[in-house]
DNA sequence: TTTACAGTCAAGTAATCTATTGATTGAAGT
DNA sequence: ACTTCAATCAATAGATTACTTGACTGTAAA
């Protein structure tokens, strides 16, 4: 039963992404991404129980890929690095380029609000720079205070409707979310076109424009628990 | 049971992760980076039996990892693309960074030889334009038929003590094998030093390198089958 | 001290994964 | 047609994983 140091090597590496073999732990991470969460409210924006998030949680942490802290009688959960979002990054765009089903779910649901280009940070970077664009940032406001885009104004999804005239009419919207695949964006896309504003999406989320190591505003006094 | 396009995505994902998530899918990743093969002569070189081996590499195939032809009556496995060899990079250095276990293993067994700082791509590059160096491709004879670093001269690991007078004594020899963890390009450092030689070994291997886009070299004629 | 709450641990069942065995398919050669 | 060989498929037993339940630990507040 013994293996050389290679097998041993490849072992543990196969450990880490066994941790990444399961929806949930993914879904857990891309939350993560956002900030530091405690496990009752991961587990409940995950929709698992608190028992069976506890013990996901603790897969990725024997896995090296999150980390936590205690702080009073909560524990706060967080990405054990940068890293971890680039290996996220990765993982999706093999899927994306390899499997067909990936491409057949996408155009299942996403087809019409994707019809439009999604705009990339490099473009994004520029437009804003020269004044033309509006950031908007539609996550809920926790994890706005948490991080966010420089200049990106937050309206949660839900209130998007009542809270319009916040957006500059003459401006183009681009709009982004947790990430790639969080659907945030692409309904407030959907939603500002169907009022007859410009809005385009941003390519993935605050995560992966976090991990380029481009700059990231935080609220001062946020608070980490607490859904808003 | 019914779930949104998140959660559909987001198992896909996690497929592909757990595709990766088996040692001996990773080793069979590692051979096909050094080109394609056929089903018989992975299963030798990782030591599985041939149904064993099959499963695996339609695992893989499932996940949208490997690809396969057929030629006759042979079957074979290649990588889907390059961003394969990007994954397993990713996975790799997160697994380097945070977990205490490889670093363990590492320390147990490559101490000695890895006391001299690996060599870099670029470094590598320079000092070969600079004509400072020998190339040492310690890999078996077949896999350097198949794609290897320019003006590399290929020495199996096996023959190394028997075709010393192949190197030029006053140039260092910079040693690769098929990646980070391929035992051979640590094993001939080790051989060469003992012999008075300066040898260092290059940082990762050869599909590293590929991946990379820098130039690769292929002998003409070469078969895919058959073991040196 | 007692109570309350966040989170973990332990145990059990159902489901999934691994590796082996032997049968089967598909292409070549006789 | 028959044989041969590469590879896959099918069935199985044993191991691992997922989720639930209920008990337990650690901290803070009454």
């Amino acid at each position: 039963m013994s293996m050389g140091p290679k097998q041993a090597i490849l072992a543990e590496f196969a450990g880490v992404a066994r941790a990444l073999g399961h929806a949930h732990r993914l879904e857990l991470l891309e939350h993560l991404g956002q900030g530091e969460r405690g496990v009752d409210a991961l587990a409940v924006r995950v929709g698992l129980s608190l028992a069976n998030a506890s013990q996901h949680l603790q897969q990725l942490r024997r896995a090296g890929l999150v980390a936590n802290r205690r702080d009073g009688k909560f524990i706060y959960y967080r990405l054990a690095d940068d890293g971890v979002t680039d290996l996220l990054t990765a993982l999706r765009h093999q899927a994306e380029r390899n499997l067909a089903e990936v491409d057949r779910i996408r155009r299942g649901y996403f087809a019409e609000c994707d019809s439009f280009e999604p705009v990339s940070r490099e473009e994004l970077l520029e437009r804003v720079e020269a004044g033309l664009v509006t950031v908007l940032d539609v996550r809920p406001q926790d994890e706005f205070g948490q991080g966010h885009l420089p200049g990106a104004i937050n309206i949660p999804l839900g209130e998007l409707q009542d809270r319009l005239a916040e957006l500059d009419p003459d401006r183009e919207v681009i709009a982004y979310c947790r990430g790639a695949y969080c659907v945030f964006a692409f309904e407030a896309v959907a939603a500002l076109r169907a009022q007859g504003r410009k809005a385009r999406r941003l390519v993935d989320g605050f995560p992966e424009w976090k991990a380029a190591g481009l700059p990231v505003s935080i609220e001062s006094g946020f608070r980490p628990e607490g859904i808003a």
